[in-house]
DNA sequence: TGAAATAGTACTAATTAGGTGCTAATTTGA
DNA sequence: TCAAATTAGCACCTAATTAGTACTATTTCA
């Protein structure tokens, strides 16, 4: 369906706010902060934290972390972990995934398409993201194309 | 999962072979040419028909041919049809889709990406894609920039 | 008339996404 | 020391979407 899951989305919002804050934050703070069902976004933490993106302290006052600066992790690689690995279709990565690909007079394209696509998450980091959450109010006010400072 | 449905995918094998003939193609043929199952080329078809972007002749030595021209149809259109219509995040077309829209910081950002990927597909056409179709048997000993001449 | 083809619709099966529950382990602070 | 707060690690359930199939009717042409 060519989009983001609620799974990659919520975790976009969670790392954002991680991104901006010194102290832990529980995964309950920014639940109800963001009005996210809890149990979602405690496994996204989990999920996250295996994957070695942030760090946890236990207990009161516990919580998590960015474990790298918000510069260093970039979009393509929050998919990766809460979503799956970027494949516009599935012949990018492994030729064979696709039984049609000897006949398949497109994929030539499409993996260009893909590859366009894919620098574009790439290039985008937690920072930009958080930079440029700040001026969200401004939204209605400014017309689409000069939303486009993001890369 | 970001990625193009097989519908799609087929979709775009289909009407680049339609681009590439003069006469009209039938189902039977199209399938058996790119070995894929028939009731789905059969059904895509269909639903092209339904959507304008091709038109039919019934009978013996019946099929489909574009209805206009390659260089006319571009690829979010036809994911469109085949898929749904584009949308990065819940909230780029429908602000009310998405319950947590009020609370959301990053919604900004994302919307901002999504317009970037959407003018991308909107560049896309079908002519570009037979024309890059053609040289298919070149993939393996090009390297991925080399691909970049798409839009 | 009969074979080849589309038209329309309805259906099933497999996969994925979204969301929940439970129990253990750890830390803090009263 | 003990209870509360919190993460850790699973296993599970349900709904939605995708992939693929089936069937019947209609049209065209030889
Ligand atoms: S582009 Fe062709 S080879 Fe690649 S996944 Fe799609 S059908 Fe298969
Ligand atoms: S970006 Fe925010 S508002 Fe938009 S769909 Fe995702 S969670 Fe909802």
């Amino acid at each position: 369906m060519l989009k983001l899951s609620k799974k990659t989305d919520y975790a976009i919002i969670l790392l954002a706010h991680l991104g901006g804050q010194i102290d832990p934050v529980s995964a309950q703070e920014v639940a109800s902060i963001y009005k996210l069902p809890y149990p979602m976004v405690a496994n996204i933490l989990k999920q996250l934290l295996s994957s070695g993106l942030i760090k946890s302290t236990r207990g009161q006052n516990g919580g998590y972390v960015l474990r790298r600066s918000a510069g260093d992790i970039n979009l393509s690689e929050i998919i990766r972990i809460t979503d799956s690995t970027f494949a516009l279709v599935e012949c990018v990565h492994e030729e064979d995934a696709c039984k049609v690909y000897q006949c398949c007079p497109t994929s030539r394209p499409l993996i260009a398409l893909h590859h366009k696509i894919q620098q574009f998450v790439e290039d985008t980091t937690l920072a930009n993201i958080i930079e440029d959450t700040k001026s969200k109010n401004f939204r209605v006010k400014k017309s689409s194309y000069e939303t486009a400072h993001l890369s």
